[in-house]
DNA sequence: CTGAAAGCGCTTACAG
DNA sequence: CTGAAAGCGCTTACAG
C-alpha cells in the first residue's frame, strides 16, 4: 500500500505539497507534473480513513429507507446513487425495516459516522425525528414527505390526485369509492385525498365515499369486497398501486370484470401496473428523477448553498384499460 | 465530541487502558467499573475512522448488486443486512447498474475502502472478475452463481426446475414450451434448463421445445406470441417470474384464457405472482434466507473459519391457478 | 494490570 | 510556491 509519504519521496517533495496537490492545488506547474506522474505510476489513492480522521467529515451521504423491497424506494435509491456519484459523493444505505425506533437510531448512527448529509425517505415525522435532527450537526433532507421546518423533495401528490379525479369525472363515473390510507402519512394519506376531494367539488351529482386501508396488499384484498357489496361503486380510486393491485385481485376473485363491472385506478406508476391485464390506470411519479433531485439538494445543503424548503417532483397520468367510460 | 483522551482523564487512567477496556479487556475489575461509568455518562463511542486507520480494516461488508430495482436483490439485501447487524458488521451496498465494468470497478473500490469482505450478487463471472478477486486481499462470496474456485451461496435451481418439470408432467401436459435465458447465466440459463430437461427424460410421448429470451419483461411480451402461434404448446414454462408475467400479458392480449387455453409457470416466487389473477404457479426461492446465509458465510470467511465452497439455499413449489390439468 | 510513547496516513496553520 | 511540525483519535508493542 503506497502512502502519501511514498509519493512525496518518489516525487522529491514534502508530504504537505502532495496533500496540497490533492486538495486545493496551489502547487507550481513543475511539481504538479512530477507528483502527477508518480501518482499515476503507483496508482496511489489516499486512505479515506486518514482523510476523514482529519477532515472530521466525509463525502458520504447517508440514506435512510423504511424498507428495501419497494419499487418506489429502489427507484429513488438508483436516482440518488447516480447523481451522488456524479457529484463525487458516496451513498450509504441504512434500512430501518419499517421500525420507527430503528429509524431514529439510524439517524444518530449515521451522524456518528460523520456522514456529510442525510437523506430520509420518510413516512412520518415525529417529535423524535425533530429532536434527532436538532441534535446532530448534519444537514437532513426529507424525500416523499414535507415538513414546515425541514428541507424536502416531494412528489406532487395533491395535483396528481386532482387530475386523477378530473379524469374519472370526465369518464362519467358517479359512484366513486376512494380507498386511502392513514392521515399520519401526510403525502399519501392527506395530500392525495385533498387533491382528489378538490376535484370532486366541480360536480354535484356524484356520490363519493372515502375508505381507509393500510399499505398492505393483503389488507386491501380483504377490505375491497365489503366496499363493493355495500356501496357498489362504478370505480375504486386507490391511494397506491399496491392497494389497486389488491383491489383488482379481489374483484377478479369475485368474478367481476375490470373495467366493465368495476373500474380501478392507482397511484405510483409501478412497472408492474403495465404488465398485468388489464393495465392499470395510474398516476406515475418519477422516483428516479426525484432521487436525483434529492441528491443534488442534499449536496447543496452540505455546501451551504441556497435551497428551497420544499422541492416538488412532477407526475404523469397513465391511461390504461382499467377505467371504463360510462355513457 | 468526546474522545478516548477525555474518557481517560475523567476515569483517571491512561488512554491505553481505556483502549484495552474497549478491546481485549485485560483490565482490572476496579478500573473497568470506573471506565464503564464514565463512558455511560458521556455517551462516548470510539471514532470509527481512527480505529480503521490503525486496524487497517473495518467491520464493513461490501455488497455489490447488479441492480437495485429487483425483487430478488431487495429481499437478498434485507437478509444480508439483518444477519450482518446481528454479527456486528455493517453492510455497504454498491450498485453496478448492470454494467460489467462498473461491477469490476466496484470490487476494487470496496477493497480500497478496506471492507472486511465482499458479497457479490453475481450474474456472470468473467476473467476480469477472477483477476480482481486475486488482486485484492479481501474474501469474496458469490450469491446466485457458483464457480469452481470461489465460495458461493446459490439457489437450488436444478432441483427446482426438476420438480417443476415433474409437476407439469403429472398435470398431463404433452406439448411443452420452455422459455429460458442465455447460458452465460449458469444459474438461470444452464441449471434451470438442465433440471427441467432431466425431468423430461422420464417421459417419451412429450413434445418439448426450448426457446430463449432476455430477462426483460418487454422482450418476453414480444416473443411469446410467435411461440404460441408456431408451436401451440399447452404450457409455457418460463425461466423467471418476470418472463412469465410478460407471457401472461401476451396471452391475455391474444385473448387466450389462462390456464384454459395456455398454462404458464415461472421461477422466483415474487410476491406479485400471488397478487395477479390468475395466480402464477412458480418455484419460490428464499432470497432473504439466502441473504442471511450469505452474511453468515462471508463473516466465516473473514474470520478465517471453515466454509463449504458451495452452499445451497432451498426452494418450494407454489401451486396456483395458472396451470391447468389436462385429462 | 497499567502507562508512556510511537505510529497509522493524512491535513493544516505557520514560516520562509 | 514549499517544507517542517503538530495533531486528528485511536491501537499496540514495550516496560514496569
Amino acid at each position: 500500500m503506497t502512502t502519501i509519504a511514498d509519493i512525496a519521496k518518489l516525487a522529491g517533495v514534502a508530504k504537505s505539497t502532495v496533500s496540497r496537490y490533492l486538495n486545493d492545488g496551489s502547487v507550481s506547474e513543475g511539481t504538479k507534473k512530477k507528483i502527477e506522474r508518480v501518482i499515476n505510476e503507483t496508482g496511489y489513492t489516499p486512505n479515506a480513513f486518514a482523510q476523514s480522521l482529519k477532515a472530521k467529515n466525509t463525502n458520504i451521504i447517508g440514506t435512510i429507507v423504511p424498507r428495501l423491497d419497494s419499487y418506489a424506494t429502489s427507484r429513488t435509491l438508483i436516482g440518488i446513487d447516480e447523481q451522488l456519484k456524479e457529484l463525487n459523493y458516496q451513498m450509504l444505505i441504512s434500512n430501518s425495516n419499517q421500525h420507527l425506533e430503528t429509524e431514529i437510531e439510524n439517524i444518530y448512527t449515521l451522524a456518528k459516522q460523520k456522514v456529510a448529509g442525510i437523506i430520509l425517505l420518510a413516512a412520518e415525522i415525529t417529535e423524535m425525528h425533530l429532536e434527532a435532527f436538532a441534535k446532530i450537526d448534519v444537514p437532513v433532507l426529507l424525500v416523499g414527505q414535507q415538513h414546515e421546518h425541514i428541507y424536502s423533495v416531494i412528489h406532487d401528490d395533491y395535483h396528481a390526485a386532482y387530475e386523477m379525479g378530473k379524469y374519472i369525472l370526465d369518464k362519467g363515473h358517479k359512484k366513486i369509492a376512494y380507498l386511502g390510507v392513514t392521515e399520519k402519512d401526510i403525502a399519501v394519506g392527506v395530500k392525495r385525498k385533498q387533491g382528489f376531494k378538490e376535484s370532486m367539488k366541480s360536480t354535484s351529482d356524484c356520490e363519493v365515499k372515502y375508505y381507509e386501508t393500510s399499505f398492505n396488499i393483503t389488507e386491501a384484498l380483504e377490505k375491497v369486497p365489503e366496499i363493493i357489496d355495500s356501496f357498489q361503486p362504478s370505480i375504486l380510486v386507490c391511494a397506491t398501486d399496491n392497494i389497486a393491485l389488491g383491489a383488482m385481485k379481489a374483484a377478479s376473485i369475485k368474478g367481476l370484470n375490470i373495467p366493465k363491472d368495476l373500474s380501478i385506478t392507482g397511484f405510483g406508476g409501478y412497472e408492474i401496473t403495465g404488465m398485468i391485464h388489464p393495465g392499470l390506470t395510474t398516476a406515475k411519479f418519477f422516483y428516479q428523477e426525484a432521487g436525483q433531485l434529492a441528491a443534488r439538494s442534499i449536496v447543496k445543503l452540505v455546501r451551504q448553498e441556497e435551497l428551497e424548503l420544499l422541492n416538488v417532483s412532477s407526475f404523469q397520468l397513465i391511461f390504461r384499460e382499467s377505467v371504463d367510460s360510462i355513457v
